[in-house]
DNA sequence: AAGTCCGTTCCACATGATGAAACACCCGAC
DNA sequence: GTCGGGTGTTTCATCATGTGGAACGGACTT
């Protein structure tokens, strides 16, 4: 079989003693990491296999639904992934793949890490990394705050992931933003800076700093740190940059379409309310 | 390799002239499947394959990522899994799955079939197979009805899937329950029923019945059918039996927990709003 | 009709997958 | 400590299994 010494043997072929079942592997993650159905060609290509083999292992996964045919001829992930997909909640896997991002902030910045999502008209964590420092914020998986005096909260209002709020907005400390003017004020400002910052806002002595996460169609969750404003105030815009460029980062792995030309502000036609992941 | 003629050739093994993707196909199958992790035990004594085979072949599939192996030692579904689900909406996911008993339910009433979601305040409509009558309901996905006034809303309200309204109940028809109290009365009767029916509420002629979809975690999403009522009015009793029914199976499918004892009434402590899948 | 792609099926060959058995490990019992 | 049961991994001789070239069959152009 493997008569090919030259050139035919791209990867470390060494492995284990699993010869089929890591090529079939490698075709099933190409099919599941594109965007689009992927044709045979491509995968035969990609992979370097032989048309026959990859024929062959091709029918075999399509025969045990790792893999499907688009109506097009084209190969997608099969039922096995929707079935796990309808299964499970979407957020805890978002967590997981958002997981070395958040242990890169925590590093960085010390401080505790979060990642928050919308759910109906609150801000939940699904995620968080925890600040080495003695003095830092609670676990607040599972814990509403406020969406108005979260640092998440305003980045998820400023991307219309999570409706405008229409009631009273509650004050929690002196410096919480109460009137609606100045909250459209300074999600407007987010919109640009394409971060958020709530200073003594929801609790004082409490910072918080927040960027969005985009998957393929706009904005989905945003990741953000926070801690004693003692440690954070004087570097707010800093810590800013940082959860963007780390944003950047996470919203590639989660699917959003390569930056088209870079636009100018982020200001986005406010699309309608999204759940589900992506 | 495969000298075991007697028993340990369980499955039809004379598949295309793949054994080893097969295998390794069947065990991904089995661990994705399942609710909690699967030992390695387990996995060897279900696909009957000797315990150096399956070693193997899970390390390769641990090694692509395919599967992945709990803090318990117990495998569960692998990161590409996770990346599939962060990367796609559920909801178009449990369409799939539902789309044989939608189907099924076409056919045996005749009448468009819904499947219905909560988004919000509101009820979306994710999958429908259209009716072969010439009058039939026109397309309703992604359209957005009042949920008081549609049978796929009442179901979610019932369930506490959906919040309860706030506001005024808009009256569509004559025939629209407008009252809070009305309404609260019949969610009771849907919790008892398994299923609601509007008769001529959303708008006048427009018959529509649904039941409950369960996942994991309670009910997730509902299933409905839609027609004239001239049509319907005189089997709402038989078309709602034959709802609840399939719906059983669809919960089934999609990892509702089994039915414990039956119990005698549905009624259940109102969970709090549940978005996500399952 | 002849010419290109694209994908599947055939087939002889030898390589990679196989299972029994030996080995390493982890626990709890005693 | 050391036995014993249960669990998972590694070794290795054996050969059935997966392999790739080539032939084949369609679908679409020229």
């Amino acid at each position: 079989m493997g008569s090919a010494p030259p050139q035919t043997t791209p990867q470390a072929t060494t492995q284990g003693g699993t010869q089929a079942v890591d090529r079939a592997a490698a075709l099933v993650d190409l099919v599941v990491r594109a965007d689009d159905p992927v044709s045979f060609t491509t995968l035969s290509d990609l992979t370097g296999l032989a048309r026959s083999t990859t024929s062959r292992l091709l029918a075999a996964l399509e025969r045990t639904d790792l893999v499907e045919r688009d109506p097009s001829g084209g190969y997608v992930a099969g039922p096995l992934f929707a079935l796990h997909a309808a299964l499970h909640d979407p957020w805890p896997q978002v967590a997981r793949i958002a997981q070395p991002v958040l242990l890169e902030l925590a590093a960085r910045t010390g401080e505790t890490v979060h990642l928050g999502v919308a759910r109906g008209q609150e801000v939940v964590h699904v995620g968080q990394i925890d600040s080495t420092y003695l003095l830092s914020a609670r676990d607040w998986n599972q814990v509403d705050v406020p969406a108005h005096c979260s640092s998440l909260g305003k980045v998820l209002y400023a991307y219309g992931v999570l409706p405008l709020p229409t009631g009273r907005l509650e004050r929690r400390t002196e410096r919480t933003v109460t009137s609606r003017e100045a909250l459209a004020a300074e999600l407007a400002t987010i919109r640009r800076t394409r971060y958020a910052a709530t200073v003594d806002e929801l609790e004082t002595g409490l910072t918080a700093i927040a960027a969005p996460v985009e998957g393929r169609d706009g904005v989905i969750c945003a990741i953000g740190v926070s801690g004693p404003t003692a440690r954070l105030s004087d570097r707010v815009d800093h810590v800013g940059r940082l959860l963007v460029e780390q944003s950047d980062a996470l919203s590639a792995l989660l699917g959003r379409p390569s930056r088209h030309v870079s636009a100018p502000d982020g200001t986005r036609p406010q699309s309608t309310t999204k759940e589900g992941a992506a």
